[in-house]
DNA sequence: GTCTATAGCCTGATAGAC
DNA sequence: GTCTATCAGGCTATAGAC
């Protein structure tokens, strides 16, 4: 097999294993088993578990730019494309109640291993701040676009932790309804600034 | 020395460690040289690392129970006194931003490791949500009361993760006044239902 | 109650055959 | 490129002296 397969096969394997068990609890041989390959083999594509997590964070920051591509392309409003934000919690739902947020439960565990790779991570939740700091810029709320795009990235990990912690669908929807009435009721405030 | 005392200190030991490295990445000779004990010595007052684990959410749980009596006890208003839960997270917002919530980065790590604690852990959640729910009651929303608790939870949850992901002291300032707002905003609805 | 010593397992990582 | 065999070190947990 070509070593860019196998490397690949590797990637996806760690990438979904330190998603479902996390990090430090994910072993060599985990990754080896689900693969297919022996522990031997693994280091002639990486040398220590650090440059897999490294390799793991680049793959979710390349998945998380295509996605935000994807939805910038499609027709629609700013505000139909924060939905697509908003609407991952519940096309995900069932594996948020198990595993938690993927970017979140990541950047805690590197935080509290001291893990140098904690700012590597935390280029994924700035992808999507930077993006949807985008969208309320052209929803007409430039001069509070980054706040506004905290405030969504801040409900979508408080509601990943609390489903997770409580197994409830319900409050998913409960919430994810609530942050939808939240974007329908802003208002364009472009000329604010000037009219007070 | 008697072994409550002892037992005391491992247990107090080992919650700030778990706190601060996570369960699985604090191991038992850590919490012996905090202590300034054997790694023996442990197996007398502990048979399994999971048994340190039920103690210290037994210890969490009681300490969340005092720390709601007390704010119970103090004059105030229930607006006043869901103020005190925000405020939290500014008093606490040093070691939030390097190590999360307590609770939640908890409550998350066990669902990763598929740990039976999990259930227990997530009692400290729920303590919090059915205090939160009585304050909101007799605010004059009881109907409301546990999705306006969530709420609040959720709220304080999403704050914790994004603080500890971009290490920003300022972004928890903003996100509790903007949660003080809202509460502010909140109007007793109490017959809302009958008028309706 | 506390200690030292150690068993038994799993870990990340290496060496070298094929 | 992939394998088997193996290393050194860490882990939880146990046994038994004091």
């Amino acid at each position: 097999m070509r070593a860019t397969a196998t490397r690949q096969q590797i990637v996806d394997a760690a990438d979904q294993l330190f998603y479902e068990r996390g990090y430090e609890a994910t072993a060599f041989a985990d990754i080896a088993a689900a693969v297919g390959i022996s522990r031997g083999n693994f280091y002639y594509h990486f040398r220590t578990k650090d440059e897999i997590l490294a390799a793991v964070i680049a793959l979710r920051l390349d998945r998380t730019r295509g996605m935000l591509e994807h939805w910038q392309g499609e027709a629609g409003t700013p505000r139909e494309r924060i939905g697509s934000f908003i609407g991952m919690l519940t096309a995900n739902r069932a594996k948020i109640m198990r595993h938690g947020c993927p970017v979140g439960t990541l950047c805690n565990e590197l935080a509290k291993l001291d893990h140098d790779a904690q700012q590597h991570a935390a280029e994924i939740f700035a992808l999507f701040r930077d993006w949807l700091a985008s969208q309320f810029a052209a929803l007409g709320r430039a001069a509070e676009a980054d706040r506004l795009a905290m405030h969504v990235l801040m409900r979508s990990q408080g509601i990943a932790t609390l489903a997770t912690a409580f197994r409830d669908e319900a409050f998913i929807q409960q919430e994810v309804e609530a942050m939808s009435a939240w974007l329908q009721a802003l208002e364009p405030l472009e000329n604010a600034a000037s009219s007070t």
